[in-house]
DNA sequence: TAGATTGTTAATCGATTAACAATC
DNA sequence: TAGATTGTTAATCGATTAACAATC
Protein backbone atom coordinates (compact mmCIF):
# COMPACT_ATOMS: atom_id res chain seq x y z
CA UNK A 1 0.00 0.00 0.00
CA UNK A 2 1.38 3.33 -1.06
CA UNK A 3 1.08 6.75 0.92
CA UNK A 4 -1.07 8.88 -1.20
CA UNK A 5 -0.23 12.32 -2.16
CA UNK A 6 -3.14 14.51 -0.94
CA UNK A 7 -2.75 13.55 3.02
CA UNK A 8 0.96 14.56 2.92
CA UNK A 9 -0.31 17.73 1.23
CA UNK A 10 -3.39 18.10 4.16
CA UNK A 11 0.13 17.63 6.58
CA UNK A 12 1.92 20.36 4.95
CA UNK A 13 -1.08 22.60 5.06
CA UNK A 14 -1.74 22.27 8.87
CA UNK A 15 1.82 23.55 8.87
CA UNK A 16 1.48 26.29 7.44
CA UNK A 17 -1.89 26.95 9.09
CA UNK A 18 -0.49 26.60 12.37
CA UNK A 19 1.47 29.40 11.55
CA UNK A 20 -0.37 31.75 10.03
CA UNK A 21 -2.96 30.74 13.21
CA UNK A 22 0.13 32.20 15.62
CA UNK A 23 0.83 35.35 13.61
CA UNK A 24 -2.74 36.38 14.54
CA UNK A 25 -4.40 35.30 10.67
CA UNK A 26 -8.07 34.24 10.94
CA UNK A 27 -8.61 33.47 7.21
CA UNK A 28 -6.89 32.36 4.40
CA UNK A 29 -7.99 32.02 0.91
CA UNK A 30 -7.03 28.93 -1.69
CA UNK A 31 -4.38 31.43 -3.14
CA UNK A 32 -2.56 31.53 0.16
CA UNK A 33 -2.32 28.96 1.40
CA UNK A 34 -1.23 27.86 -2.02
CA UNK A 35 2.04 29.44 -1.70
CA UNK A 36 2.86 28.93 1.45
CA UNK A 37 3.03 25.41 0.91
CA UNK A 38 4.12 25.46 -2.59
CA UNK A 39 1.06 24.09 -4.41
CA UNK A 40 -1.39 25.54 -6.95
CA UNK A 41 -4.67 27.11 -5.51
CA UNK A 42 -6.59 24.52 -7.68
CA UNK A 43 -4.65 21.69 -5.89
CA UNK A 44 -5.11 22.93 -2.37
CA UNK A 45 -9.36 23.68 -3.30
CA UNK A 46 -9.67 19.95 -4.51
CA UNK A 47 -7.48 18.84 -1.74
CA UNK A 48 -10.07 19.91 1.00
CA UNK A 49 -13.16 19.25 -1.38
CA UNK A 50 -12.21 15.59 -1.50
CA UNK A 51 -11.72 15.46 2.43
CA UNK A 52 -15.08 17.40 2.75
CA UNK A 53 -14.04 20.58 3.61
CA UNK A 54 -15.97 23.62 2.59
CA UNK A 55 -14.98 27.53 2.52
CA UNK A 56 -16.77 30.77 1.60
CA UNK A 57 -17.01 31.75 -1.97
CA UNK A 58 -15.13 35.24 -2.01
CA UNK A 59 -14.77 34.04 1.96
CA UNK A 60 -12.35 31.96 2.29
CA UNK A 61 -11.37 29.11 5.05
CA UNK A 62 -11.16 29.93 8.46
CA UNK A 63 -8.03 28.78 9.81
CA UNK A 64 -9.07 27.50 13.42
CA UNK A 65 -11.84 25.08 11.68
CA UNK A 66 -9.54 24.34 8.85
CA UNK A 67 -6.93 23.19 11.79
CA UNK A 68 -9.77 21.43 13.89
CA UNK A 69 -10.69 19.22 10.58
CA UNK A 70 -7.14 17.94 9.91
CA UNK A 71 -6.90 17.08 12.96
CA UNK A 72 -10.44 14.86 13.28
CA UNK A 73 -8.66 13.48 10.18
CA UNK A 74 -6.08 11.83 11.48
CA UNK A 75 -8.00 11.20 14.69
CA UNK A 76 -5.56 13.99 16.70
CA UNK A 77 -7.96 13.14 19.89
CA UNK A 78 -5.92 10.07 21.16
CA UNK A 79 -2.01 9.29 21.29
CA UNK A 80 -0.69 7.26 18.67
CA UNK A 81 1.78 4.75 19.84
CA UNK A 82 5.19 4.00 17.90
CA UNK A 83 7.96 1.37 18.38
CA UNK A 84 11.52 1.78 17.03
CA UNK A 85 13.70 -1.26 16.03
CA UNK A 86 17.16 -0.61 15.90
CA UNK A 87 18.88 1.58 18.49
CA UNK A 88 21.66 2.58 15.77
CA UNK A 89 22.51 5.90 15.29
CA UNK A 90 19.16 6.68 13.50
CA UNK A 91 17.35 4.81 16.00
CA UNK A 92 18.60 6.87 18.81
CA UNK A 93 18.30 10.26 17.34
CA UNK A 94 14.59 9.06 16.96
CA UNK A 95 14.30 8.20 20.50
CA UNK A 96 15.88 11.31 21.84
CA UNK A 97 13.57 13.64 19.64
CA UNK A 98 10.95 15.77 21.39
CA UNK A 99 9.50 16.94 18.31
CA UNK A 100 6.56 14.04 18.33
CA UNK A 101 4.27 15.06 21.17
CA UNK A 102 3.06 17.88 19.33
CA UNK A 103 1.95 15.46 16.62
CA UNK A 104 0.13 13.36 19.33
CA UNK A 105 2.70 10.63 18.78
CA UNK A 106 4.72 8.92 21.50
CA UNK A 107 7.51 6.42 20.83
CA UNK A 108 6.86 3.78 23.41
CA UNK A 109 9.46 1.65 23.28
CA UNK A 110 12.70 0.34 21.61
CA UNK A 111 14.11 -2.93 20.60
CA UNK A 112 17.93 -4.02 19.51
CA UNK A 113 19.88 -7.58 19.39
CA UNK A 114 22.55 -6.07 20.73
CA UNK A 115 22.54 -6.60 24.91
CA UNK A 116 24.59 -3.31 25.46
CA UNK A 117 22.03 -0.99 24.43
CA UNK A 118 19.45 -2.34 26.46
CA UNK A 119 18.34 0.42 29.18
CA UNK A 120 15.03 -0.43 31.32
CA UNK A 121 15.41 2.54 32.98
CA UNK A 122 15.31 5.54 31.08
CA UNK A 123 11.79 7.39 29.72
CA UNK A 124 12.18 5.16 26.52
CA UNK A 125 13.19 1.42 27.34
CA UNK A 126 15.06 -0.50 24.54
CA UNK A 127 14.37 -3.72 25.15
CA UNK A 128 15.67 -6.99 23.54
CA UNK A 129 14.10 -7.83 20.33
CA UNK A 130 12.53 -10.99 21.75
CA UNK A 131 10.72 -8.95 23.73
CA UNK A 132 8.62 -7.10 21.13
CA UNK A 133 5.78 -9.22 20.25
CA UNK A 134 4.77 -8.89 23.67
CA UNK A 135 5.45 -5.14 24.18
CA UNK A 136 3.51 -4.64 20.76
CA UNK A 137 0.58 -6.88 21.96
CA UNK A 138 0.54 -4.99 25.87
CA UNK A 139 0.57 -1.90 24.07
CA UNK A 140 -1.44 -2.25 21.33
CA UNK A 141 0.81 -0.59 18.70
CA UNK A 142 0.48 -0.58 15.45
CA UNK A 143 2.95 1.77 13.70
CA UNK A 144 6.89 1.00 13.71
CA UNK A 145 10.52 2.54 12.62
CA UNK A 146 12.52 0.04 11.31
CA UNK A 147 16.42 1.52 11.60
CA UNK A 148 18.28 -1.54 11.69
CA UNK A 149 20.98 -2.53 9.14
CA UNK A 150 20.30 -3.04 5.27
CA UNK A 151 20.81 -7.21 5.74
CA UNK A 152 18.35 -7.65 8.45
CA UNK A 153 15.62 -5.27 7.52
CA UNK A 154 13.26 -7.85 5.48
CA UNK A 155 13.92 -10.33 9.13
CA UNK A 156 12.82 -7.23 11.35
CA UNK A 157 9.96 -6.20 8.85
CA UNK A 158 8.86 -10.47 9.12
CA UNK A 159 9.16 -10.40 13.03
CA UNK A 160 7.06 -6.85 13.45
CA UNK A 161 4.45 -7.47 10.92
CA UNK A 162 3.50 -11.05 12.78
CA UNK A 163 3.15 -9.07 15.45
CA UNK A 164 0.28 -7.08 14.01
CA UNK A 165 1.82 -3.49 13.13
CA UNK A 166 -0.10 -2.38 10.54
CA UNK A 167 2.39 0.99 8.94
CA UNK A 168 6.54 0.85 8.79
CA UNK A 169 8.53 3.60 7.79
CA UNK A 170 11.65 2.34 7.07
CA UNK A 171 15.12 3.26 6.46
CA UNK A 172 16.85 1.06 5.46
CA UNK A 173 17.55 1.17 1.58
CA UNK A 174 15.77 -1.97 0.44
CA UNK A 175 12.16 -2.23 -0.74
CA UNK A 176 10.26 -5.02 2.06
CA UNK A 177 7.95 -7.38 1.09
CA UNK A 178 5.00 -6.96 2.95
CA UNK A 179 1.31 -8.67 2.71
CA UNK A 180 -1.02 -5.68 1.33
CA UNK A 181 -2.73 -4.66 4.72
CA UNK A 182 0.80 -3.18 6.13
CA UNK A 183 1.46 0.30 4.83
CA UNK A 184 5.19 0.82 3.87
CA UNK A 185 6.97 4.04 4.01
CA UNK A 186 10.78 4.18 2.91
CA UNK A 187 13.68 6.88 4.14
CA UNK A 188 16.66 6.35 2.77
CA UNK A 189 19.12 9.27 3.50
CA UNK A 190 22.07 8.15 1.35
CA UNK A 191 19.42 7.61 -1.73
CA UNK A 192 18.30 11.15 -1.29
CA UNK A 193 21.70 12.36 -1.09
CA UNK A 194 22.85 10.59 -3.89
CA UNK A 195 19.99 11.78 -5.95
CA UNK A 196 20.33 15.35 -4.95
CA UNK A 197 24.15 15.23 -6.02
CA UNK A 198 22.83 13.74 -9.40
CA UNK A 199 21.21 16.65 -10.19
CA UNK A 200 23.06 19.23 -9.61
CA UNK A 201 25.57 17.80 -11.61
CA UNK A 202 23.26 17.13 -14.07
CA UNK A 203 22.22 21.39 -13.86
CA UNK A 204 25.84 22.37 -14.30
CA UNK A 205 26.08 20.40 -16.70
CA UNK A 206 23.26 22.37 -18.53
CA UNK A 207 24.59 25.37 -17.17
CA UNK A 208 21.08 26.92 -15.93
CA UNK B 1 13.10 21.64 -9.23
CA UNK B 2 11.84 17.98 -8.09
CA UNK B 3 13.39 14.76 -8.05
CA UNK B 4 12.95 12.06 -10.73
CA UNK B 5 11.26 8.85 -9.72
CA UNK B 6 13.75 7.03 -12.41
CA UNK B 7 16.95 8.56 -10.71
CA UNK B 8 15.76 6.91 -7.42
CA UNK B 9 15.01 3.92 -8.56
CA UNK B 10 17.87 3.36 -10.35
CA UNK B 11 19.24 3.95 -6.75
CA UNK B 12 17.24 0.90 -5.86
CA UNK B 13 18.73 -1.25 -8.57
CA UNK B 14 21.94 -0.58 -7.97
CA UNK B 15 21.69 -1.87 -4.15
CA UNK B 16 19.75 -5.05 -5.08
CA UNK B 17 22.16 -5.61 -7.77
CA UNK B 18 24.98 -5.58 -5.41
CA UNK B 19 23.18 -8.22 -3.16
CA UNK B 20 23.32 -9.98 -6.47
CA UNK B 21 26.84 -9.97 -6.87
CA UNK B 22 27.69 -10.57 -3.63
CA UNK B 23 25.76 -13.72 -3.97
CA UNK B 24 27.29 -14.93 -7.31
CA UNK B 25 25.18 -14.28 -9.60
CA UNK B 26 26.50 -12.66 -13.03
CA UNK B 27 23.58 -11.97 -15.47
CA UNK B 28 19.59 -10.41 -14.32
CA UNK B 29 16.56 -10.36 -15.93
CA UNK B 30 14.08 -7.16 -16.50
CA UNK B 31 12.07 -9.66 -14.38
CA UNK B 32 14.00 -10.68 -11.66
CA UNK B 33 15.21 -6.85 -10.78
CA UNK B 34 11.90 -6.16 -11.27
CA UNK B 35 10.57 -8.56 -8.15
CA UNK B 36 13.51 -8.06 -6.34
CA UNK B 37 12.88 -3.77 -6.40
CA UNK B 38 9.13 -4.01 -6.26
CA UNK B 39 9.24 -2.45 -9.71
CA UNK B 40 7.59 -3.64 -13.28
CA UNK B 41 9.62 -5.52 -15.37
CA UNK B 42 8.91 -3.13 -18.06
CA UNK B 43 9.48 -0.12 -16.08
CA UNK B 44 12.99 -1.59 -15.46
CA UNK B 45 13.58 -1.92 -18.88
CA UNK B 46 12.24 0.94 -19.63
CA UNK B 47 14.26 3.33 -16.63
CA UNK B 48 17.46 1.17 -18.57
CA UNK B 49 16.75 2.34 -21.93
CA UNK B 50 16.30 6.18 -20.47
CA UNK B 51 19.46 5.75 -19.48
CA UNK B 52 21.25 4.31 -22.57
CA UNK B 53 21.79 0.80 -20.82
CA UNK B 54 21.64 -2.15 -23.08
CA UNK B 55 20.71 -5.73 -22.40
CA UNK B 56 20.58 -9.00 -24.51
CA UNK B 57 17.53 -9.66 -26.00
CA UNK B 58 17.23 -13.45 -24.43
CA UNK B 59 20.52 -12.97 -22.44
CA UNK B 60 19.59 -10.42 -19.97
CA UNK B 61 21.78 -7.68 -18.35
CA UNK B 62 25.10 -8.30 -17.06
CA UNK B 63 25.01 -7.36 -13.70
CA UNK B 64 28.95 -6.04 -12.94
CA UNK B 65 28.40 -3.89 -16.83
CA UNK B 66 25.06 -2.59 -15.17
CA UNK B 67 26.11 -1.63 -11.82
CA UNK B 68 29.48 0.33 -13.58
CA UNK B 69 26.91 2.12 -15.94
CA UNK B 70 25.48 3.05 -12.58
CA UNK B 71 27.62 3.96 -11.25
CA UNK B 72 28.79 6.09 -14.63
CA UNK B 73 25.64 8.22 -14.61
CA UNK B 74 26.05 9.19 -10.49
CA UNK B 75 30.00 10.23 -11.33
CA UNK B 76 31.28 7.57 -8.18
CA UNK B 77 34.28 8.25 -9.63
CA UNK B 78 35.13 11.08 -7.15
CA UNK B 79 33.98 11.53 -3.57
CA UNK B 80 31.14 14.55 -2.63
CA UNK B 81 31.37 16.40 -0.46
CA UNK B 82 28.76 17.26 2.06
CA UNK B 83 27.50 19.85 4.90
CA UNK B 84 25.26 19.62 7.43
CA UNK B 85 23.51 22.89 8.89
CA UNK B 86 22.35 22.03 12.54
CA UNK B 87 24.10 19.98 14.90
CA UNK B 88 20.96 18.58 16.92
CA UNK B 89 19.71 14.73 17.11
CA UNK B 90 19.04 14.50 14.07
CA UNK B 91 22.20 16.40 12.39
CA UNK B 92 24.62 14.57 14.78
CA UNK B 93 23.56 10.91 13.72
CA UNK B 94 23.79 11.85 10.26
CA UNK B 95 27.90 12.70 11.52
CA UNK B 96 28.22 9.67 13.21
CA UNK B 97 26.89 7.33 10.63
CA UNK B 98 29.20 5.43 9.18
CA UNK B 99 27.59 4.14 5.75
CA UNK B 100 27.92 7.39 3.47
CA UNK B 101 31.46 6.16 2.21
CA UNK B 102 30.35 3.70 0.02
CA UNK B 103 28.16 5.79 -1.66
CA UNK B 104 31.27 8.13 -2.35
CA UNK B 105 30.10 10.63 -0.08
CA UNK B 106 31.94 12.15 2.67
CA UNK B 107 30.01 14.90 5.14
CA UNK B 108 33.14 17.64 5.67
CA UNK B 109 31.90 19.95 7.79
CA UNK B 110 28.88 20.51 10.26
CA UNK B 111 27.58 24.01 11.46
CA UNK B 112 25.58 25.16 14.02
CA UNK B 113 24.45 28.97 16.57
CA UNK B 114 25.01 26.98 19.58
CA UNK B 115 28.73 27.16 20.64
CA UNK B 116 28.42 24.06 23.02
CA UNK B 117 28.79 22.24 20.00
CA UNK B 118 31.48 23.53 18.26
CA UNK B 119 34.39 20.99 18.46
CA UNK B 120 36.74 21.49 15.82
CA UNK B 121 39.10 18.31 17.07
CA UNK B 122 36.89 15.74 15.99
CA UNK B 123 36.97 14.13 12.61
CA UNK B 124 34.35 16.00 11.30
CA UNK B 125 34.16 19.58 12.61
CA UNK B 126 31.45 21.26 13.88
CA UNK B 127 32.19 24.81 13.05
CA UNK B 128 29.85 28.16 14.22
CA UNK B 129 27.60 29.17 11.11
CA UNK B 130 29.89 31.98 10.56
CA UNK B 131 32.18 30.02 8.76
CA UNK B 132 29.96 28.72 6.71
CA UNK B 133 30.40 30.73 3.20
CA UNK B 134 33.88 30.66 3.70
CA UNK B 135 33.98 26.41 4.15
CA UNK B 136 31.73 25.73 1.35
CA UNK B 137 33.79 27.78 -1.27
CA UNK B 138 36.96 26.55 0.23
CA UNK B 139 35.99 22.34 -0.30
CA UNK B 140 34.05 23.62 -3.20
CA UNK B 141 30.81 21.95 -1.77
CA UNK B 142 27.42 21.48 -3.46
CA UNK B 143 25.22 19.77 -1.18
CA UNK B 144 23.76 20.57 2.10
CA UNK B 145 21.43 18.83 4.71
CA UNK B 146 19.87 21.15 6.44
CA UNK B 147 18.47 19.84 10.10
CA UNK B 148 17.93 22.95 12.14
CA UNK B 149 14.60 23.84 13.85
CA UNK B 150 11.52 24.39 11.52
CA UNK B 151 11.71 28.32 12.44
CA UNK B 152 14.71 28.74 11.02
CA UNK B 153 14.84 26.52 8.33
CA UNK B 154 14.43 29.20 5.34
CA UNK B 155 16.97 31.42 6.63
CA UNK B 156 19.69 28.41 7.31
CA UNK B 157 18.44 27.65 3.24
CA UNK B 158 18.78 31.22 2.29
CA UNK B 159 22.29 31.62 3.94
CA UNK B 160 23.55 28.45 2.23
CA UNK B 161 22.24 29.30 -0.92
CA UNK B 162 24.10 32.19 -1.09
CA UNK B 163 27.13 30.14 -0.30
CA UNK B 164 26.93 28.10 -3.61
CA UNK B 165 25.20 25.46 -2.63
CA UNK B 166 22.88 23.61 -5.19
CA UNK B 167 21.05 20.66 -3.23
CA UNK B 168 19.23 21.18 -0.25
CA UNK B 169 17.78 18.05 1.53
CA UNK B 170 15.92 19.25 4.56
CA UNK B 171 14.72 17.50 7.11
CA UNK B 172 12.28 20.81 8.31
CA UNK B 173 8.74 20.09 7.85
CA UNK B 174 8.59 23.82 5.51
CA UNK B 175 8.52 24.31 1.92
CA UNK B 176 11.76 26.00 1.82
CA UNK B 177 11.40 28.88 -1.01
CA UNK B 178 14.82 28.65 -3.01
CA UNK B 179 15.59 29.99 -6.73
CA UNK B 180 15.32 27.37 -10.00
CA UNK B 181 18.59 26.44 -9.97
CA UNK B 182 18.46 25.22 -6.28
CA UNK B 183 17.32 21.13 -5.86
CA UNK B 184 15.37 20.38 -2.86
CA UNK B 185 14.53 17.47 -1.52
CA UNK B 186 11.87 17.15 1.45
CA UNK B 187 12.26 14.51 4.65
CA UNK B 188 9.68 15.03 7.32
CA UNK B 189 9.88 12.35 9.62
CA UNK B 190 6.43 13.13 12.07
CA UNK B 191 4.53 13.49 8.10
CA UNK B 192 5.88 9.87 7.20
CA UNK B 193 4.63 8.71 10.58
CA UNK B 194 1.19 10.82 10.59
CA UNK B 195 0.61 9.39 7.26
CA UNK B 196 0.90 5.70 8.21
CA UNK B 197 -0.77 6.08 11.31
CA UNK B 198 -3.32 7.67 9.17
CA UNK B 199 -3.71 4.67 6.55
CA UNK B 200 -3.60 2.58 9.19
CA UNK B 201 -6.78 3.73 10.46
CA UNK B 202 -8.23 4.05 7.31
CA UNK B 203 -7.46 0.41 6.50
CA UNK B 204 -8.74 -0.70 10.14
CA UNK B 205 -12.06 0.96 9.42
CA UNK B 206 -12.37 -1.07 5.96
CA UNK B 207 -11.15 -4.05 7.93
CA UNK B 208 -9.38 -5.34 5.01
C1' DT C 1 13.38 -23.97 -34.59
C1' DA C 2 10.60 -22.65 -30.48
C1' DG C 3 10.60 -20.14 -26.50
C1' DA C 4 12.13 -16.30 -23.92
C1' DT C 5 13.53 -11.76 -23.34
C1' DT C 6 14.60 -7.14 -24.80
C1' DG C 7 13.33 -2.50 -26.47
C1' DT C 8 9.93 0.53 -28.04
C1' DT C 9 5.51 2.19 -29.40
C1' DA C 10 0.72 2.68 -28.15
C1' DA C 11 -2.86 2.58 -24.51
C1' DT C 12 -4.14 3.46 -19.97
C1' DC C 13 -4.29 5.50 -15.78
C1' DG C 14 -4.03 8.94 -12.27
C1' DA C 15 -2.84 13.24 -10.82
C1' DT C 16 -2.46 18.08 -11.81
C1' DT C 17 -4.02 22.17 -14.04
C1' DA C 18 -7.28 24.99 -16.59
C1' DA C 19 -11.71 26.77 -17.08
C1' DC C 20 -15.77 28.47 -15.53
C1' DA C 21 -20.38 28.56 -13.36
C1' DA C 22 -22.08 29.55 -8.80
C1' DT C 23 -22.27 32.89 -5.29
C1' DC C 24 -20.98 35.93 -1.71
C1' DT D 1 -23.60 45.69 -8.67
C1' DA D 2 -18.78 44.34 -9.78
C1' DG D 3 -15.09 41.79 -8.37
C1' DA D 4 -13.26 37.91 -6.05
C1' DT D 5 -13.24 33.36 -4.59
C1' DT D 6 -14.99 28.71 -4.16
C1' DG D 7 -16.12 24.11 -5.98
C1' DT D 8 -16.38 21.12 -9.76
C1' DT D 9 -16.10 19.52 -14.40
C1' DA D 10 -13.20 19.08 -18.42
C1' DA D 11 -8.52 19.17 -20.48
C1' DT D 12 -3.82 18.27 -20.06
C1' DC D 13 0.12 16.19 -18.71
C1' DG D 14 3.28 12.70 -17.27
C1' DA D 15 4.18 8.38 -15.68
C1' DT D 16 3.06 3.55 -15.74
C1' DT D 17 1.49 -0.52 -18.03
C1' DA D 18 0.26 -3.32 -22.00
C1' DA D 19 1.35 -5.04 -26.32
C1' DC D 20 4.24 -6.77 -29.56
C1' DA D 21 7.88 -6.85 -33.11
C1' DA D 22 12.74 -7.86 -33.10
C1' DT D 23 16.05 -11.22 -32.05
C1' DC D 24 18.94 -14.29 -29.60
Amino acid sequence: MIINKNITRLLRYRNSLKRMQELGFETVYSYNLGKETGVSPEQVRKDFSQFGIKGRKKGGYKINELLLTISDIFRKDEIQRVIVVGAGNIGNAILQYKGFEKYMIEIVAAFDINPVKYKKRQEIPVYPIEKLSAVVQELDVKTAIITVPERVAQEAANLIIAAGIKGILNFAPTILKSPPHVTISNICIGHELESLIYHSLYLEDESK
